[in-house]
DNA sequence: GAACGCTGTTCCGCACGGTGGACCGCGACG
DNA sequence: CGTCGCGGTCCACCGTGCGGAACAGCGTTC
């Protein structure tokens, strides 16, 4: 993991693990304990890197049970990027029909080095039904909307994807490189791809890329449901997707 | 600024100077040599904390014209901050009505330390209309939402923050100390806080707090537009916000 | 096409500042 | 009362981040 590391601070990357730790827990608070323990950190260190964070508004001391919490420049942070990425009120309406129409989730991917992550999504009302974390990065070979990422990149960058270590998220996950080139292959000629609980157990998804004037896919949006009821419900969404990133295409294309 | 500093690390604040750059910036990138000019800061130091932050996902390389945008890890800060705001959600429909109501935008704010934070904002569909930046701190006497919590914080807490400098953020900004204890007595009575563009010129709007189980402040919610509709409004609203506020104090109280 | 000016990036020796183990003060527990 | 756990602080050591300078690419300029 550390390999070529192109020249950067170990002090503030571990700075930045301790605020990431704030999302991937459920807790609201944390203290300086469990943090270093969590990290492997000594308490001091910890503790320093927490009053940096807090005289930065990034978090702040909750109630006098000296724990920390998450402060409100993250929300400075978050609305920040999410002004950057134009696409997401573009294809916020379609979205919007896709869910309607089919009764299930749908979801805008975008894609960042070897990583997706879900920026936006539309759930539909009903009492079951799926929602998918925003903001998490997922590898590339995980799930429909990766793989719809992965098969419509240049042969070349997709290789190289390819060549690193691929984690295995569910049972479902295809870590085969030979198997996923004809998966991919598979995608390529049908124009979008299916996953069955691939990167989540019990979640089923279809997904299509949008792709910008370059050709190349600026985005996926997908829709995603419990497995259980999905099996007969693929091929309508499928061709609903199309019809929906054709239109996207088209219009982002456009620019 | 240094004082009574407890112990941080002055290369993790440097960072998050660097990452903060990119939410008060327009621009969606900044290169290296720009921001070290900003901030004052060696290339070469910059370069080392662009790398690292890239590292963790908070900033990614543009294109292939090298430069830096924010990364998706930003969107897990944002709403891990959102999902510990409960409030939010019993407040969401109160906003909205407000809004319908007046015609006018309405808006949440939160409070942590010396400044407040507006959270969330639902604003009418009109073409002249006010919207307000979220998750960007303010100090505590500015605007009729901060001196909403000023009034009603303890006497100690209020002296305490009156005690440090106050900024001038426009020219109707309160900064005499004297002015300003009798503008939240007036407050305190009223039950509700006005401000004319005391933080934002062209601005004006009307505020009220929403009481926890202790009395204490723990919310703000505000109604805000161009003042030169608003004169006629400010009563008419004021009324409303306390009847929304009321609702919330009930219903926040008893948790 | 060589010289320029501008990027982003890397190198390397010095000293500054971050480190961690020990220690303090506090509140909860029994 | 003693003990345990917590968050916070101290301080001597040594690791690591620092910045000036050099390097590598790219587009302009003449």
């Amino acid at each position: 993991m550390e390999e070529r590391g192109s020249q950067t601070i170990a002090t503030v990357e571990r700075a930045i693990d301790v605020l990431m730790l704030f999302t991937k827990t459920k807790q609201a608070t944390l203290g300086v304990t469990e943090i270093a323990s969590e990290l492997v950190m000594s308490k001091a260190a910890v503790h320093r890197i927490l009053s940096s964070l807090k005289a930065k508004g990034l978090l702040e001391v909750h109630d006098e049970s000296r724990r920390y919490a998450l402060g409100p420049a993250n929300l400075a942070l978050g609305l920040a990027y999410l002004e950057r990425i134009d696409i997401r009120e573009v294809a916020g309406p379609e979205l919007a029909r896709l869910c309607e129409v089919t009764g299930e989730t749908a979801t805008l991917s975008i894609r960042s080095g070897p990583t997706r992550t879900y920026v936006s999504q539309v759930t539909p009302d009903r009492e079951v039904k799926m929602t998918v974390p925003l903001g998490r990065p997922y590898p590339l070979h995980t799930g429909s909307s990766s793989k719809a990422f992965l098969a419509f990149l240049g042969e070349e960058e997709a290789e190289q994807y390819l060549a690193g270590p691929l984690e295995k998220l569910t049972d479902n996950t295809i870590v085969d490189v030979v198997k996923l080139r004809a998966e991919l292959k598979k995608i390529r000629k049908a124009g979008y791809a299916i996953s069955f609980a691939e990167r989540q157990a019990g979640a089923a998804s279809v997904a299509a890329p949008v792709f910008d004037h370059q050709g190349r896919p600026s985005a996926v949006i997908s829709v995603c449901g419990p497995i259980e009821r999905f099996r007969g419900e693929a091929d309508d969404a499928a061709k609903l997707l199309l019809e929906a990133t054709g239109r996207l295409s088209a219009r982002f294309g456009g620019r």
